[in-house]
DNA sequence: TTGTATGCGTTATCAC
DNA sequence: GTGATAACGCATACAA
């Protein structure tokens, strides 16, 4: 029998409030094997007897040993842990997108550290703890400077953009994962158009949105290009009220109703819709065409079957998953964008078909 | 000058393809100080001259030196990281609630480290996570056994159960921050049976959801001090498409519409509801009357302005935070428990005022 | 107020 | 395969 020397004073005494933690040296005791071995044992590859594997895991149940993640990250420089910036949990849309990216993390063995941005003056004293709790990555969904993006290259710390784009300059040196806004608001418009509308309106996203922004530019490129008028653009906020709003400032500024209103996201849509409906009379999509983005479960409920865009979001959340795993496990340092296309989910909002030719007579 | 001799080895070279991290040591040796004035620097109470203060933070801020806070907490013994486990994020209810609990946790200087619980069987995987990460505490809302809420105690983690009851073993000896399930439900029983509503049924949620039983219970209790007809009770699982089908099963099960139905949570109202209106053509609340719980964010909207009940969110979740902050300081030991009332929202789904008696003659 | 010395609990390196 | 020993980066008791 040797004596462990390693934890020379016994627990400081018992009447301790809290009692003392069991550590491997506990379990190497009992087990009568050194302390490095106990270690091993809880190490996947390495090289361990199965005698002694068996004496150690029967020591570790009966003291309920647990590694301590600190201590093990401390020296591994990994603490297993991503950080999951999201700007507005109460948006309808992230908390899929978050449900979504826990569950591939975990397949990676790494679990979320969550900063929710209740504003995005928020993000500076969230990035400040995120280099303190040494996280192997970050996966942000919020607007990020060139600056807070220079300092995650300065860190080392791997990042993934998720849903949101960098500024132009930093585009291509970024890792992530993208819905090709562009393509799905170009897809749209022409749809609309082709089914006969002439008079859009957008109500678009806050200014730190860079999804909408997208949209809304190229929602007016292509109304452009196919020589209709342009649009009447508001500013929302996201919200169901603001879609509301939205509706009304759009009929304000044009005096009439559009033929065609394209929102920044669904929350917003809807909100158009039922000022539409239930408050202005309007009919839906008779006389107004609604469509909104994201495809968020009430979308597509029976009062509202929105006529929308789906991204998909569970791909969307394995590749960015993926990607940060690769970024963490191999120190690659070339940026890469992976983008999905979306999905068009025709609804009963828009009209999608011409209208007969009127005859001209009454 | 003093030679800092601790990090006795020079940085193994500069060909490592991670640079070494900044440490308190290379601040001292910029700052021409100890490590240990480093260190209390960045201690809040500490006692440390202007001068050296000064000295030290313009080095940190030189050498972008942040403390990492795995070696902070390995000897603290405080990660400053809180659990939060949650059962199931779609559920509608969820996000609204993490949002302000991890809002809240801030507030006290801790993080969240997340536990989305796709299935409930994710339990004993995130337990064990648990344990190895130090989290400071933990906020489940989430179904934990009997066993589970024991391993806490045994391992000296503050609990704070949120809108979960333990078993009536463990009630009283666990701390949590509830809702009076009992007391909203038979609010709503009493309201809808003084307005003439005889026929009620429920659609419950799933068995896991201690609160959805607690209200089924106690409804059942008013009907029948009421001297009203047992209702009908069929199972649903919190999502829309059971609150359909959960309204299809009453008819079935009863022959006819029943003259109340009261759902489980929103989501189920608005499936229950869209299903009476769009495919069963049922006036509500004309001849059914459709009640929810939680008044998340879609009851509000003008489609259905549902009858349901509203927790007090923010003052739960401030709560919630409060309570496991002090367990956490104080090592207390005595369970306490927060209970919070329901606010009704009349809404338009439900008849809540008498028929006017009808004439026999036709 | 400041510096020295020690330990937090683990993994990694190296002889054996 | 196994055990000593040295980090990892910080906070703290204690001496100065």
């Amino acid at each position: 029998m040797k004596k462990a020397k390693p934890p020379p004073s016994p627990p400081t005494s018992a009447t301790a409030h809290e009692a003392r933690r069991v550590t491997s040296y506990d379990v190497a005791l009992a087990a009568g094997v050194s302390q490095s071995a106990v270690s091993r044992c809880f190490k996947p590859g390495a090289s361990v007897s199965k005698e002694t594997y068996a004496r150690v895991m029967a020591a570790a149940a009966e003291l309920d040993y647990i590694p301590n993640a600190a201590a093990r990250s401390l020296i591994t420089r990994r603490s297993n842990m991503v950080a999951v910036i999201i700007s507005n949990l109460t948006n309808l849309y992230y908390p899929e997108a978050l449900s979504e990216l826990s569950q591939q993390l975990v397949r990676h063995g790494k679990r979320v550290l969550l900063f929710n941005l209740a504003r995005e003056a928020d993000v500076d004293q969230a990035l400040a703890d995120v280099w303190q709790y040494q996280v192997d990555g970050v996966i942000a969904s919020a607007g990020l400077s060139d600056a807070h993006i220079g300092e995650f290259e300065r860190r080392h710390v791997p990042l993934v953009m998720f849903n949101r784009a960098a500024s132009d300059q930093r585009m291509h040196s970024v890792n992530s994962v993208l819905c090709d806004q562009r393509d799905a608001s170009r897809m749209l418009v022409s749809r609309l158009a082709a089914a006969g509308h002439r008079q859009f309106a957008i109500v678009d996203g806050p200014a730190d949105s860079s999804a909408s922004a997208e949209r809304r530019q190229a929602a007016c490129e292509r109304l452009a290009e196919l020589g209709l008028p342009p649009p009447v653009v508001v500013t929302g906020n996201h919200d169901y009220r603001s879609g509301a709003d939205g509706l009304r400032a759009v009929i304000a500024q044009l005096g009439r109703a559009p033929d065609a209103i394209i929102c920044g996201n669904d929350v917003m849509a809807i909100g158009c819709l039922d000022c539409a409906r239930h408050e202005l009379g309007i009919d839906v999509p008779g006389r107004l065409s609604v469509a909104g983005f994201d495809a968020v479960e009430p979308s597509n409920w029976l009062s509202y079957n929105l006529t929308t865009l789906r991204q998909p979001m569970q791909k969307m959340a394995a590749a960015a998953a993926d990607l940060l795993a690769n970024l963490i496990d191999s120190h690659d340092t070339q940026a890469e964008r992976r983008v999905f296309g979306a999905q068009f989910i025709a609804g009963a909002t828009a009209r999608l078909v011409a209208l007969k030719p009127q005859p001209l007579a009454a």
